[in-house]
DNA sequence: AATGAATGAGGATTCATTCAT
DNA sequence: TATGAATGAATCCTCATTCAT
């Protein structure tokens, strides 16, 4: 399996960090390489093209990101406390990895058409996990009975993305993860059932 | 005046249905000038260069859009009425012109990170937009008095963005104008302040 | 009509000299548009693509190889003259043009089958020339009367074309024109019919 | 001697069985060395280089080709006997070996010059055979006296050749063999003194 | 002898922009 | 103003060959 082999993700680090450095039209497969410190011709042997290269980064790193996040929900109970956590370890990945949010928030998305399809599919891991937490909700009395869980998971997923690609465009000069919490309350707030002045 | 003369509106006008027939990168300068009936050089008498098409596109069909929604917004008196408003407008304008939703959503994301601090710009407007409702409504005391109106504004664009391309990538197969309720239900339900069981 | 434009004639004759020069293989589209002094890309504003440059340059020199043998045809009278007319005009085209009968004869035999293909057609012309003589011969008695004519014309412009590519090979260090006599006998002697001891 | 091992001739055997599926330029040492069944490493040990590959498999199979010609030949006494088994031979092992006839008819041509040199190096034992004919065919005051015995051997190489070239370009769809007969009236025709009406 | 992963040189083509008319 | 012919820089990928094992 080539995908496990060391060269397989010394090229795509390679290929994270040269996307970040020098913006995705800028990223030529030599410079990959070279970063990578491999033939141009290797780079071949792992990947059918250039396309390959960037659909294989954002499934192998969005792959972890969507994991690393599945198990932190995993660690907690109610609806609520789970999307805190899918929101925290939202930023937090992204915050910890600079170039990874350079190339997952605004690089990637100059693709064609045809390669943010693809991205889309690895999205869909992690709507799923929303859809689980909102059911979840639901069932718990917690979250409005009556969600439309697939507008309500672009709700989600809009509002977050929206604020990484802003805090990367902004050069990342503050804390994104100081938002979590604020996002959080917005969004739970919007979700929940409301029986009293709860909001002081 | 050059933004006044005829060509110049022609030109952009042919630049968004190239663009949204054949895609951003299948775009060139030459196939924008023939379907605007001029000659490629004639190009550059009325812009810099092609990236200067786009942004002018985008400031041209953008400053519209805004204008519309502002003079609707005008016609409400409560902030949450104007939160209505300002969605409402915000996808029929996008749902009754499909080219352009298409260039706005998927295409002109294509461009470099340059082009799109550019296009971030006319958004400010926007921005402005959705501040002022915000700040009324706290006001009014009918949102929560504590929100971050930096962060909620992405909130709801976010949002709203994010359901609009949905609805682009879906080939525009559904009603997007139907969305606009439960959409701003979830949003304003997460900024009011809530004193009673008001959801049934 | 651009095959018209001096620039059309111009690239194909700089296609010629630098095949000649060169070798297939090793003429680059560059280095023809630096021979015939103009950019790499206004090869591309008179032909599709590399191969239609060789094509074109087969279709246009071969269809005046073809047009010269047909005059002077014309200006004969008896079969087996205009065959010897034939003969003599391929032979001596070839030998005054070095460079078109290296390209011909060597170069473009490398080309893929496709090419060859296209190269096939342009020879049909050829091949008519030669099917009048036979059949103007076979009716004038001069020719034996059950020719298989589609074979014939093999054995002639196969003969033809074996003695020029071998004196191509041979680096033209000898005189081909010197040939045609006796190679107009070999082949006229198998075509006629013998009614007495004529060869002494 | 490398030539007697068993993966000597199997990576000869391969590469025209590669060539004539896939053709000269799509055939890659890699696509030869997994038909054989060996390394593409191992190509190496037998062979200096690619060329050299092509160059063997032409002495090879030209080898052959030319000894049996000669042996059915040799089966035969006077020179007009002797032409026609050549032609029959000729005729009869590529028809016999289609694969074998795409190879040497169409695929090896596309090889550059060099590499052409060396395989007119292997056809001088079939023109030998030729020269030997015509020589006997003289001397037996079969053929005329005062033949160009260099030029007619182009002659007969290359009428030959065109038609068994016209052959394969034509998918060989038709018998080959049935040619054989008419080829050689018309050579040996040509060659022949004449002294009183012999072809009615 | 045999392997096969790794190497790295090389070239056709596109298209934004210019400028002589 | 308007034209459009001409420019020329820039890059992904293939594949013959090597060499450590």
């Amino acid at each position: 399996m080539k995908k496990n082999k060391p060269k397989y993700k010394q090229i795509l680090d390679a290929a994270v960090e040269v996307i970040a450095e020098n913006g995705y039209h800028a990223s030529q497969v030599s410079k990959i390489a070279k970063k990578a410190g491999v033939a141009d011709g290797t780079i071949y042997l792992y990947f059918d093209n250039k396309e390959d290269i960037l659909v294989s980064l954002f499934q192998e790193k969005m792959g972890q990101f969507i994991e690393r996040i599945e198990s932190v929900i995993d660690e907690n109970d109610t609806a609520d406390e789970k999307l805190y956590a899918l929101i925290e370890m939202h930023f937090r990945q992204l915050a910890e990895n600079h170039h990874l949010a350079i190339v997952t928030q605004l690089e990637l998305r100059q693709s064609n058409k045809n390669l943010r399809m693809k991205i889309n599919d690895v999205l869909k891991g992690y709507l799923a996990l929303v859809d689980n937490i909102l059911t979840q909700g639901m069932e718990e009395g917690t979250f409005h009975g009556h969600l439309n869980v697939k507008l309500v998971r672009q709700v989600i997923f809009g509002t977050l993305d929206e604020i990484v690609t802003n805090w990367v465009m902004k050069d990342q000069r503050y804390d994104l993860m100081e938002q979590a919490e604020e996002v959080h309350f917005v969004i739970s707030n919007g979700l929940k059932i409301h029986s009293n002045k709860e909001l002081a």
